[in-house]
DNA sequence: CGTCTAATTGAAGCATCTCAACATGCGTGG
DNA sequence: CCACGCATGTTGAGATGCTTCAATTAGACG
């Protein structure tokens, strides 16, 4: 298993490590995927990446910072519907559905890769495991949503925030982005509560209560877990909804 | 565009139809899926077609009735997280995600038809166009998972009951189900409470609420949209997350 | 050191929930 | 055809989780 991937360039084989989590790639396809025309683009803190109405000619690989998918109300309110670590191709879906029906924008600084439109249906219509690992994702993507959806309907907001915490944790060991026993946490108390259907000040509060009850530790920007057990049973956290690849 | 579709048998056409919503098919795609093996299967109100924890072998169709997405909690609570009227496969993902996360259920009597995942494979394996089409439904239920989230995160229980009974009559309209001015609606207030992540009261309240603003007329399983201008306003509602196909 | 954003706190209000009772309709068996 | 049983719908009352508004504090940064 051991493949001379030094040639590969650092992005794709961030790409490729997450497309063979859905199955055995041949070489050629490793091959393909490696080959695959990528221009980089670096993103500030805030900027977007894809905005509601584009019909984007490229799908984007984030591979460093961290992403957040979102909708604004007719009010401006917002609300996020993921939040999408290193690895991850948040508009895959532009492949199939010619305009955006919501937003993409950077929640740290971003470096992402653009891949042509053409060059990935090419891919995918020369090889069917490429194809399938490329559809896998975007059906994990829904996956997730059902399961953001369950909390929103019936969790309450500390159960959300556990359980919250547990999805972010469990995608950065996914994506290797640790810095000891921390993991980063580039979103404000706003942008949490826009993520869970709340209110900052609840969140704040609910935060509070977590720290006390000694299950986190949360702090500029930084996430610590202290009790997996407390967060994961407080949050009815269960990773099937994640499709983790069996490693 | 006469086709002597008259051979294919009905419910092979009502894949047909819906996947010729999503781009031009050839005569060869259009015979491919006409020749695709059917199980026909009918179920009873509140029958399980698929549980959480199956491994589906097939996937199904949806042919006639109303089925419904869920999950269940610890606590007995249940979250539906999506409603699908004829024409659509509910359980298309299952070709690539091994295991369900979660069940579909039966509201009405259903008439269902499964097709092995081998023939499905392998008609995409053989038609880019139809594998295109056939991604593109699962990328369509992403969407209106994403556009459920903003509602139950976001909207009000009266804006969440409008948006769905708006979303319903599209997708009613869509699968040609109407009965003169009224449509089916086998939904019970709780069923409807367990969508939208109420209490079954509340919902009673707000369709009080509904009905007496002259927006709606809901009752004995029959919706009738009294007020479409209304209803959307008050929901918000625009329906470019459905996708829909030009016409 | 001033400025700006993010975090925190208090207090009051409201949307929604829970509990509990009662009404209605409907299918079924006698 | 009636009587019963059961699911569904409706109502009232009280509790609560979460929101809103408004003010204050704490950090980060030039």
């Amino acid at each position: 298993m051991i493949q001379p991937q030094l040639r590969h360039e650092p992005h794709h084989s961030r790409l490729l490590a997450r497309l063979e989590g859905a199955g055995r790639l041949s070489e050629n396809d490793r091959r393909a995927v490696a080959s695959l025309p990528m221009r980089l683009q670096d993103f500030a803190a805030n900027e977007d990446l894809v905005l509601q109405g584009d019909r984007p000619t490229e799908c984007c690989v984030i591979l460093d910072g961290v992403v957040c998918r979102y909708k604004i109300l007719g009010d401006g309110r917002r609300q996020i519907m993921a939040l999408i670590t290193p690895g991850e191709m948040p508009d895959l879906q532009s492949l199939h559905l010619e305009r955006m029906d919501h937003s993409l924008a950077a929640l740290s600084r971003v470096k992402a890769a653009f891949i042509p439109h053409q060059s990935l249906s090419d891919l995918i219509v020369g090889s069917p495991a490429l194809g399938h690992a490329l559809w896998r994702e975007t059906l994990v993507d829904g996956a997730v949503f059902r399961e953001w959806m369950v909390g929103m309907g019936r969790r309450t907001a500390y159960a959300r925030l556990a359980h919250l915490f547990c999805e972010l944790t469990v995608k950065f060991e996914r994506a290797q982005v640790r810095r000891g026993d921390r993991y980063p946490l580039p979103l404000t108390q706003s942008e949490l509560a826009d993520a869970l259907g709340l209110s900052v000040v609840h969140v704040n509060r609910v935060l509070q209560q977590l720290r006390r009850d000694g299950a986190v530790q949360v702090r500029a920007g930084e996430l610590r877990i202290l009790d997996w057990g407390k967060l994961a049973e407080a949050g009815e956290f269960t990773p099937d909804y994640l499709h983790l690849p069996p490693r």
